[in-house]
DNA sequence: AAAAAGCATTGAACTATGTCAACAAATTGA
DNA sequence: TCAATTTGTTGACATAGTTCAATGCTTTTT
């Protein structure tokens, strides 16, 4: 097995207690992908078949505006998930795009391999109930900014929180990210203050 | 048992096969409370100890904004649970609000007896699962407007989606749901077009 | 039934952010 | 290495949405 697969090891062991057989289970359904920059992982219309987990690399998933913009919802970097929740679970058809910034490590789980996963391993529903849960209050807590907060605000809370995610993706997907225009983004960025 | 548990029973069977004795243990565990109107349920600070089921009345999660203002992350009513997921499950002070509109009647649930019923109920970890996942959809699609769309146009959908919140509470407090001033609103809807 | 409190509307002035267009800088790719 | 593309910056102007203050309308309380 891959050393590079530690990562996801430590990360499922992180708040878990799986057996080192669980952990191989698990890794087993998992399909290794190594995934050029600036590739489709998802287009709207498509229904998403994988739930990925990020080995290596930084990927978005983003909206289509109506006037034709990006509209980022989501980074994902290492140890973060990469998938359309609703497109995956439901089999319908996804509202989304998916797609590589740099090129990408990941560890994709499909969800008839998931669904046996989740037989076998009662435990890893308790494990995605946690997770879903913190995805959600991190949802709440960024609609929420965008609602109170400025756009100066909303970015200086991003590179405290993300400084690495800063560093590695275009200033124009951040202001999408953020909810501003990337002209507004550089332009707070030259503020003294 | 209550007749009114009814619409409970419906929603925990809506997408799941629970055996009866099951849904009676769920129930037995949930604590029936009648709330007047204009409660407080949870106040920043506090640690949220219930996640509660609407059977009756609405009420409203929010935070204060510096300046004093309300923000309201999420209205309740009938068949609507309402809980501060981050402050109940990890058992630390809360960040928001939670109080009645109208007279509400609950289905109150604490972290010790969910954690009980999760062991001997297995089932119940999926429907958590699955719950989570809508309500997380839910806030993508909630986040992505405020960016995306306009006062008016989120408006509209609102009173579309939620008609039945819409005559239920003041107007004010769907304004700042949607984002936008109490003002603001109000000219929209003088608005003709 | 009167007083008080909360809620909705409206006007006028203001501001944060968007738009469009031009250009400069950096990165990519042949 | 040069051309092409992508990314970032800046200016001038436009606008969606805010703020504040005044007013009247409901609902609640006494």
């Amino acid at each position: 097995m891959d050393k590079s697969f530690l990562i996801f090891r430590e990360h499922l062991a992180h708040s878990n207690d799986f057996s080192s057989e669980e952990l191989d289970l698990i890794l087993s359904k998992m399909e290794h992908k190594r995934v050029p920059k600036k590739t489709h992982l998802l287009s709207i219309g498509e229904i998403c078949d994988f739930e990925a987990f990020v080995l290596k690399g930084i990927g978005i998933s983003y909206f289509i505006h109506e006037n034709g913009s990006k509209v980022i919802l989501s980074f994902a970097s290492e140890s973060w998930w990469l998938s359309d929740i609703e497109s995956f679970h439901r089999q319908t058809p996804s509202k989304m795009c998916i797609e590589t910034i740099e090129e990408m490590e990941l560890l994709c789980l499909s969800l008839k391999d998931k669904e046996e996963l989740l037989q076998s391993i009662p435990k890893l529903e308790r494990m995605y109930r946690l997770m879903l849960q913190n995805h959600l209050v991190n949802y709440q807590q960024r609609l929420l900014a965008n609602i109170a907060h400025s756009g100066k605000e909303r970015y200086q809370a991003f590179i405290e929180k993300y400084p690495n995610v800063m560093k590695r993706v275009p200033q124009h997907l951040i202001a999408s990210y953020l909810g501003i225009t990337a002209e507004f983004l550089s332009r707070i960025r030259a503020d003294k203050n």
